[in-house]
DNA sequence: GCCAAGCCTG
DNA sequence: CAGGCTTGGC
């Protein structure tokens, strides 16, 4: 069978996806243990915020942070959650990309249990404060200003109105507060009360915080009793407003930018017509031994900006290689939109979320993958037609240098697009994970569920260091036994990983495959299930493209390898390892949740 | 020598 | 998946 005979007929689907976000996205990882601690971002620059004179310098909002940091800290509930990063001002704004990048490490740490006070533990949330804290500002100043017009609506009817009819007073306040903010901005209240910085310790924040309303000396005592009924209405209405904004600004920190929302990004990128997406010629293949692969990380973000942005620019020049609809999910059928950001960002959290909790068959976790589809029976022949069906042969009508295309400019742009917001509330996450946790029972052994999740983070993460695990498992008891035997689960994982790879690398070489180039590990190849049989049994979770392209590079490599004969070396595999180590990528926030996946995998 | 990772085996 | 062993870096 000519290996090759499949390409027009069935374009790679890989290529026309934009990177992963965590492909060069994430932090870069050095293979081993003491160098991946030395990425942990307690010791890094927050955000841009924390670079810009315009607000973190200014008096008014020195002062409300520091208030606001008390009140972090006592919803952080950790000991010790915000011990400044001593090593902040170590990390200047001269370059924006490290910025970015140290941005999106810091993200690791954080979650550290705060229930372990340790060496990790004490490295504080304090990364993602800025932002949280003046977020929380703004909600404290929402309340005063209600508060205001509270006063202002209440004393005048004292006299004028009768208790009967107050709401012509603070109404329209109330419901423009509670929908949103007014059409007066919450900022023009400079003015705010600094606290005696008192201790706020406990889980209490949010109620005292709401109750300082509440016992503002400047309350009207006398007011009658039926204005005061009303200010007790109004009161548990901000309450309620508030509890509101700071769920959905923890719903927010919990669903992770990098994995689930980004790749809704991806969704719409994979409209792009296939025959924009130029690949490189055949034969040149081998002149690049380590392609982009074996580069830093950031020197992947970099390339995959100027190459992503290159190819994209090129006009539809391949109709040799048609658009196959068959490719497009249909779940990819939206408008052709490369800026998910465009978006408006709660629209986009509620629509993860919903895709976060329906873990129904038709749940889009589950349909967005083309094998589950009646669909498939062409794909299956195709594979059956390919015994080496791990993958699809790529065309290639560009120069080489066009090769890293999986990591084009798209979703590193979306990393540094991503909503500081979503950056730097991680405090807040902290406190939500903490807050549900800390009634519950951490484990002294790992459970079926552990292993579940160890097997999804697999697909972020080949390498992960023992500290990764502990940040990813809140709720183990971790000690020297249970950090072995994790690790010595991804150990295997790894080991079947490598173990598929070489089978189907051998498989292509022995099927006449010469260019590596046209190994792409696609949803609806053997190689995919067999590795998604693996690590994601029950179909429940949606593999993140980043793997599809790690693979596929993991295949290449193999493949690469072994036709050039370095398999008669004894450790030929330990460069790709080395390759493979270093593409690790960021794990969603949301497995750093102590009830995630167990909870959802439980219905 | 220690330790982490990989390899082999059951 | 886990235990035992080997290997290689420090």
């Amino acid at each position: 069978m000519d290996p090759n005979s499949s390409v027009l007929s069935s374009p790679s689907r890989a290529c026309s996806r934009p990177a992963e976000s965590c492909v060069g996205g994430g932090r870069s990882p050095p293979p081993r243990e003491q160098g991946r601690d030395s990425f942990f971002p307690w010791s890094q620059v927050p955000s841009s915020s924390l670079t810009d004179p315009d607000w973190f310098w200014d008096e008014h909002v020195q002062a409300k942070r520091a208030r606001v940091e008390t009140i972090i800290r006592g919803m952080c509930l950790s000991p010790n959650p915000l011990v400044p990063g001593n090593t902040r001002a170590r990390d200047g704004p001269c370059c924006p990309e490290k910025t970015r990048e140290r941005k999106r490490k810091q993200s690791l740490p954080m979650q550290q249990n705060p229930l372990k006070p340790g060496p990790a533990g004490n490295h504080g949330s304090r990364k993602g404060a800025p932002h949280m804290k003046e977020q929380l500002q703004l909600l404290k100043q929402q309340l005063r200003h209600l508060q205001e017009h509270i006063l202002q609506a209440a004393e005048p009817r004292d006299t004028a109105q009768g208790p009967g009819s107050p709401e012509k007073g603070w109404g329209p306040h109330n419901v423009k507060q509670r929908n949103g903010y007014g059409s007066r901005p919450w900022a023009v209240d400079s003015d705010h009360h600094q606290r005696s910085g008192g201790d706020l310790s406990g889980v209490e924040k949010y109620p005292r915080e709401v109750s300082e309303v509440e016992y503002q000396p400047e309350e009207p005592m006398f007011l009658p009793s039926g204005t005061r009924a009303l200010l007790e209405i109004l009161r548990k209405e901000l309450i309620g407003a508030v509890s509101q904004a700071v769920d959905s600004i923890l719903q927010k920190v919990l669903l992770d930018p990098q994995g689930h929302l980004t790749q809704r990004g991806r969704s719409f990128q994979g409209l792009v017509p296939e025959s924009r997406i130029e690949t490189s010629p055949e034969g040149s293949a081998y002149k690049d031994p380590l392609p982009l692969a074996a580069l830093p990380r950031r020197a992947q973000a970099q390339a995959g900006v100027l190459l992503g942005n290159l190819s994209l620019a090129k006009p539809p020049d391949s109709p040799r290689y048609p658009t196959s609809p068959r490719m497009i999910p249909k779940s990819y059928q939206g408008p052709p939109e490369n800026c998910p950001l465009a978006v408006p960002s709660h629209v986009q959290e509620n629509q993860i979320l919903g895709q976060l909790l329906d873990q129904g068959p038709c749940g889009l976790w589950s349909g967005n993958l083309p094998q589950d589809s009646p669909s498939q029976s062409h794909s299956s022949a195709e594979s059956a037609l390919r015994p080496w069906g791990a993958v699809k042969p790529r065309p290639s009508v560009l120069s080489q240098e066009q090769h890293p295309l999986p990591f084009t400019s798209t979703c590193l742009e979306r990393l540094s697009l991503l909503p500081s917001v979503k950056m730097e509330h991680r405090g807040l996450q902290a406190a939500a994970d903490v807050l549900p946790f800390s009634s519950v029972h951490i484990q002294e052994g790992l459970n079926p569920s552990h292993l579940k999740k160890a097997k999804l983070m697999f697909f972020f993460t080949r390498y992960p260091s023992s500290s990764l695990l502990k940040a990813y498992f809140p709720d183990v008891q971790f000690n020297r036994c249970i950090t072995s035997q994790m690790i010595k689960w991804f150990s295997n994982f790894r080991e079947f990983y490598y173990i598929q790879m070489e089978k189907f690398a051998r498989q292509a070489i022995s099927d006449g495959v010469t260019n590596p180039k046209m190994l792409v590990v696609l949803r609806d190849s053997e190689l995919f299930r067999a590795l998604n049989m693996h690590y994601n049994k029950g179909n429940d979770f949606e593999v993140p493209d980043c793997f599809l392209e790690i693979a596929s590079l993991t295949l290449q490599e193999f493949f690469r390898a072994v036709s050039t004969g370095k398999d008669s070396d004894p450790s030929w595999k330990k460069p790709i390892y080395k390759i493979i180590s270093k593409l690790d990528s960021d794990i969603p926030e949301i497995f750093k949740s102590s009830s995630y996946p167990q909870e959802l995998f439980r219905n």
